[in-house]
DNA sequence: GATATTCCCTACAGCCACTAGAGGTTCAAG
DNA sequence: CTTGAACCTCTAGTGGCTGTAGGGAATATC
């Protein structure tokens, strides 16, 4: 941190503080920059990255919202939008709604999974395999209700 | 399909058959047989594979597993157990139970996440972009209460 | 027998959002 | 000046498929 006698900041941070500002990793800052989702930053002397604080601001942006599950192309439209205050809020609510749709449905499937797979469980009376009953509901069709055709219930849910 | 006349089924089945059969996709087939959950098949004289019943039996098994969400690690360990029906099954049980344990882990962060983003979609009351609360929740570490550290709600849940 | 359509083959690239590692350079502290 | 942490680029890997290119094979119809 590098504030000169002037009281302007200069203020260029590493990589390494941005990533502890910003709660993320090092990697992950070079990669959101190859997939343009942070500006490349000056380079010193040594061709190290540094940062200002406007990066600060549009990691934690970015983090946040992939904390709320936002894809990185949902991201790029948020901080297209950002950039732009006097636009009408319209289409960032409408991808708020949306996504918020998509874990709804999310949560949807994987509770039918949850109580498909409590239900097996409780079929299992213990013994030997060929006497499963988890392996058979698993083997025979006619024994299974969940059908997750959409969901696959690791990738998206 | 050619049951011969003595009545002895030489069942010979193409890919194609055996994806229409397990609800699976061709492709899905070869790349199962690429990292060898399922056994490579007999071809026929031009070089094209053929399945018995007992592939119909083992994709079956293995389609519906993935409909539960078990990994392919879990179900290699599910078919190797159900070709020793003499063993104990506590260990299919423990999967399944670890499984669950799982799916209930995800659905409790989803449903956490869904609540953020009810909350955060109410407070939007339209009007441009620059006073939007949507984007401002995202960008201020404080209005945010959901952190998702080891989830990202894509990936994982 | 010719032709058209459909199936099948291999091999490889792409998806998502990172993560990890190799092998080298630069920086800051002592 | 030396040490060691932090930085650099580049590449490959994760899971579970899906899609495509560029062919060969099987079958139905004429």
């Amino acid at each position: 941190m590098n504030v000169d006698t002037t009281g302007f900041e200069t203020s260029s941070l590493s990589i390494g503080t941005l990533a502890q500002r910003a709660e993320c990793k090092v990697q992950t800052i070079r990669y959101y920059e190859q997939i343009g989702l942070l500006p490349p930053p000056e380079r010193n002397a040594g061709n190290q990255r540094r940062y200002t604080e406007d990066a600060v601001k549009r990691l934690t942006f970015i983090r946040h919202a992939r904390d709320f599950g936002f894809t990185v192309e949902a991201i790029r439209e948020l901080l297209d939008m950002s950039d732009q205050p006097d636009m009408p809020c319209d289409h960032v609510d409408g991808l708020a709604k949306r996504h918020l749709e998509e874990v709804e449905a999310r949560l949807a499937r994987l509770s039918v999974l949850r109580d498909e797979l409590r239900r097996m469980i409780l079929l299992c009376q213990g013994g030997n395999v060929g006497e499963c009953r988890i392996i058979e509901v698993l083997s025979d069709h006619r024994l299974c209700r969940y059908h997750g055709h959409d969901a696959d219930g690791n990738a998206r849910d």
